[in-house]
RNA sequence: GCUCCAGUAGCUCAGUGGAUAGAGCAUUGGUUUCCUAAACCAAGUGUCGCAGGUUCGAGUCCUGCCUGGAGCGCCA
């Protein structure tokens, strides 16, 4: 299916450079010439102002889109070129040509705009990543629709994509991890003991906890806990997939931290750091000034493992490997984003908590200590999500209490039994990732049967069920003559055919959110024309009930199509 | 103190430097003899945070300021 406004993009360059060499503009370097469709109507379904040519041509705006107009080369979807002051240039599309499109939509199937941006090319996108010691929360639900939205979009531009999640399962956490349900374990026994502040507090500890005394009695008892870190390890895995999986999410590969430390690569790429200069050992860094250095010395720090990082823009150095031998948290971060690179990835999207900023621009200057480029490497930062609902007395907004308790709606698993897979995922992605968003759980759980996604989702169903009904009349759109429709099925077709765009922007932008947006605009369009546009009327003529029939095939096809690319379902009934 | 994000209708938010700034929710009133009511039709609300600047043209770009959020660890 051709973008459209590309191709009239293309025709009003050929025009231009064509009135440059003809003499009618004097020479000037083209710049692009975006076309987009106008907000209103009479200004024609693709348009371009001409005006930014002006000073570059020297010449009057309006006389430039004259000439334009006047020598562009015709094309199969133009109807007709219109010029309107001070010098827009409007393009009407061929109704034939439109009709014409409702069969290629048909054949195009679930490949309807299946475009080839980033044909023969690799991306990858990383998402989640959530540390496998608790359930996975609103923020990482909104990372995962983010991300996996994100997946789908670049697979719809050509790209052959891989999903994948960064395991943290290295590190002091999964220790403190192990040792919780250890010590949840043996309190479970009847023993008496001081949890610790810093460990974790979920109920789900607990809950593991009381299992395994079921399980096997005090055989564990004098297990370490080490033992207890693989059972919780091997239980948060559990949980986070099935909770993923509940929103119709799958990645294609775990990656494992402990790997990085097992294959030695992290020290490999500390020393190929050190090789290019950039490490260094000392108490202290090199631009600390003397407060800094007396914090450091009173917690009674010896020397550790210093990168230059300053040497790329950062505002101080940062620590590789600890005092005590310990690599900290970035330098496997770096050596895993180095092994992304090496993998090949054309496109490698990171979906991350703004919390991470710093840390992401960290990976970036150690990429680039490794002298490889980090460009390959794209970040979406989400911004923060709280779950809020509003109280009944004040009528102010309140975020959720983080707590485990039943009834709070903090965990993706909460909201997914509130409400449904295809809310959570539709309210998760219709924002852009740069807003902060308030998930109003009332909002969401109680106003669900007046809900932008079955709006979207009923336009599918109300196509499905035409056929249904044609069905059991013995009623169908074999033969059908499209010259029939009418101009309200022709205002679909136009809003459909910018989907190649809008796919197209939110992949080149990593703005996964626009195709939300579209959905909800190109529902917005079929709504009324099915009110008004009948099939299966006594008044209805079956040669025109049958090109209509047709029409409802097509967009059918097309919100199938949408709803997928977001990850939701497509529902026959609702 | 520094970096990044946001501030647009009562609320939650869209908005490629272009033409008269838009949705949903909430409010009010209406709509189906034959597939469609989780729908449709109609009504209304704006100092686009503030002040300058660039431009033929600014919600959009630049500068300063105000407000809210995130970060700036020998945590992960």
């Amino acid at each position: 299916m051709k973008q459209l406004n590309k191709e009239l993009e293309q025709l009003i360059e050929a025009a231009l450079t064509r009135a440059i060499h003809d003499g009618d503009l004097p020479e000037f370097e083209i710049p692009p010439v975006p076309v987009s469709p106008p907000k209103r109507l009479g200004q024609g379904d693709l348009s371009y102002p001409g005006m930014s040519l002006a000073k570059l041509a020297r010449k009057n705006p309006l006389e430039i889109a004259n000439l334009i107009a006047a020598t562009l080369p015709g094309a199969d979807f133009i109807d007709k070129i219109e010029v309107a002051p001070p010098g827009f240039i409007n393009c009407f599309l061929s109704e034939s040509y439109l009709k014409r499109q409702v069969d290629r939509i048909i054949e195009e199937g679930e490949n309807f705009f299946q475009l080839d941006i980033g044909a023969g090319q690799m991306a990858q996108v990383e998402f989640v990543s959530a540390n496998p010691s608790g359930p996975i929360t609103i923020g990482h639900t909104r990372n995962a629709v983010v991300g996996d939205a994100m997946a789908r979009l670049l697979e719809a531009a050509g790209y052959e994509v891989q999903r994948e999640y960064y395991y943290n399962n290295a590190g002091n956490q999964m220790i403190v991890l192990g040792k919780s349900l250890m010590l949840r374990y043996l309190q479970r026994l009847g023993e008496e003991i001081d949890f610790p502040a810093d460990y974790y507090q979920g109920a789900y500890l607990v809950e593991i906890a009381a299992e395994l005394a079921a399980e096997h009695g005090d055989a564990l008892k004098e297990a370490g806990w080490e033992k207890f870190k693989d059972i919780a390890e091997a239980r948060m895995f559990q949980w986070i997939n099935r909770s993923l999986a509940a929103i119709d999410i799958k990645h294609d590969r775990f990656y494992n931290e402990t790997s990085l430390f097992e294959s030695q690569q992290i020290w490999a790429v500390l020393e190929a750091m050190r090789e290019n200069g950039h490490i260094y050992h000392s108490t202290h860094w090199e631009g600390a000034d003397d407060e800094e250095i007396a914090d450091l010395r009173s917690k009674g720090y010896q020397p550790a493992t210093w990168f230059r990082s300053t040497t790329f823009g950062d505002e101080k150095d940062r620590v590789m490997v600890k005092s005590d031998g310990a690599p900290t948290y970035t330098l496997p971060d770096i050596a895993y984003h180095c092994d992304k690179l090496e993998r090949g990835f054309d496109i490698a999207v990171n979906v991350l908590g703004t919390d991470h900023f710093s840390q992401a621009q960290v990976v970036k200057h150690g990429i680039r200590a490794l002298n490889m480029d980090p460009e390959p490497i794209h970040v979406i930062f989400i911004q923060m999500v709280r779950a809020v609902r509003r109280n009944q007395e004040s009528g102010e907004y309140e975020t959720v209490k983080q707590s485990k308790r039943a009834g709070d709606f903090d965990t993706l698993d909460d909201l997914v039994a509130m409400t449904s897979a295809d809310a959570v995922r539709y309210h998760m992605l219709a924002r852009s990732p740069n807003s902060q968003l308030d998930f109003d759980v009332d909002q969401v759980v109680k106003q669900s049967n007046e809900n932008p996604v079955y709006y979207i989702q009923n336009a599918y169903v109300r196509c499905a069920g035409i056929f249904r009904e044609a069905k059991e009349r013995g009623f169908n759109d074999d033969g059908a003559d499209l010259s029939l429709l009418g101009e309200n099925e022709l205002k679909f077709i136009r809003k459909a055919l910018e989907l190649g765009n809008v796919i197209e922007q939110a992949v080149t932008n990593y703005e996964p959110h626009k195709i939300a947006f579209f959905a909800h605009e190109l529902a917005a369009v079929f709504h009324p024309i099915y009110d008004q546009v009948r099939v299966l009327h006594s008044e209805v003529p079956s040669e025109v009930a049958k090109a209509r029939l047709r029409f409802y095939r097509a967009a059918g096809v097309v919100f199938y199509r949408l709803l997928r690319l977001m990850g939701m379902s497509a529902p026959e009934r609702m």
